[in-house]
DNA sequence: CGCGACGTTGATTTGCCTCAACGATTGTGG
DNA sequence: CCACAATCGTTGAGGCAAATCAACGTCGCG
């Protein structure tokens, strides 16, 4: 392991540290893993997926905030955010390679980290781990949404709100309360007055 | 591969089936895989699960139907229906090894094939493609989930339920009206209007 | 500065729930 | 095999949570 490669490893830090929760990585692994990755800035606002097109890659965030998002005639329903750390993407377009049903843009300036599809099915051959690592990214991924259909049948707005608050807290300082109240399911309208009943 | 293996594997074409579909098993890869499965049958009404339990194997069904709900105060909520070749359990209990969340019981008298989840760790080891098998399946769920969530948030009620006839017809015929309700988020009586006006 | 996006408030409407009552069907014990 | 109970689907009346529509003040940004 030379200096470059550990120059190059410190600015993917959050990345490894998020991958090494659920597997190790030895050096040349963890390098191998790295120049895979390509990086790209999102401005505020800009997209890094639009409906129609391919979702061609896994993206996780470096800084900044995401937002994905479905799109008819009924108008904008927000899926997921996504702030540091998290990884976002339009999985069914990824996996069946059908073009993306979702959008997703900008809430800050993003840096996000990508993969492609077909580097990650070398990575998958190549370090087998990943495999692992992946299911149990869905795993937990399918857990928060079995809550979150639960929550959404079983709860007023106001719970909803209130779990919202308490599970991503650090999400208030960067969302508009529309896309809060759009992510519920609830018109802002609506949120607004629960919120001025304290 | 001798006459023996070959009887046993008749019987697991079901499960042995859906696992090709992403993924190829030679001849001893699918002897070993049968051979971790405990098959169990479950009477109308009796439960594969109960809260408070720890969710400790994945589970197939052969045949049959189960449901799988959570419950509290305000009543039973259900989250998944599983008929032939679904896969059904608590994952979060599973994973986390923590108490089950979820009741999963039988709708009918049901067969299903059980992994336990330290035989899964040794199937991950000595096959890894398994690994990539249940990742695309909790892709699949995850896409299903999402799915379900916007439905859920962006559609009334007659809308549900005519996707949930579209895209589920076959579980007519086992599940009672209640259930699809419940399953559906609104009320028996609810449900029962939108049926009135055809 | 002025425009547009955002959060708030209020009046009205609506989708769905709650509760209650009633046949029809299923299942169970004698 | 029948009688009775329990469960299920349906219908209707009344109530509530949340949507819709509209108006208004504030703020950030071009």
């Amino acid at each position: 392991m030379n200096s470059l490669n550990l120059m190059k490893l410190t600015q993917y830090e959050n990345i490894l540290t998020n991958v090494n929760r659920h597997i190790e990585l030895d050096d040349d692994e963890s390098a191998y893993f790295v120049s895979l990755i390509q990086k790209k800035i999102i401005k505020k606002k800009d997209f890094l997926l639009r409906e129609g097109q391919i979702c061609k890659a896994v993206t996780f965030v470096n800084y900044g905030c995401l937002r994905s998002y479905y799109q008819d005639d009924s108008g904008t329903h927000i899926i997921q955010f996504a702030e540091v750390n998290w990884w976002i993407g339009d999985l069914k377009s990824y996996v069946q390679e059908t073009s993306a049903q979702l959008y997703i843009d900008a809430l800050l300036k993003t840096e996000v980290f990508q993969i492609s599809k077909s580097k990650m099915e070398d990575l998958y051959e190549r370090i087998p781990k990943f495999e692992r690592f992946f299911r149990i990214q869905m795993e937990n991924a399918l857990i928060n949404h079995q809550d979150r259909i639960l929550q959404c049948q079983t709860l007023k707005a106001k719970m909803r709100y209130e779990n919202f608050v308490k599970t991503y807290p650090s999400f208030h300082q960067h969302i508009p309360l529309k896309d809060i109240a759009n992510y519920l399911g609830v018109t802002p309208e609506h949120l607004s007055a629960i919120r001025a009943r304290y």
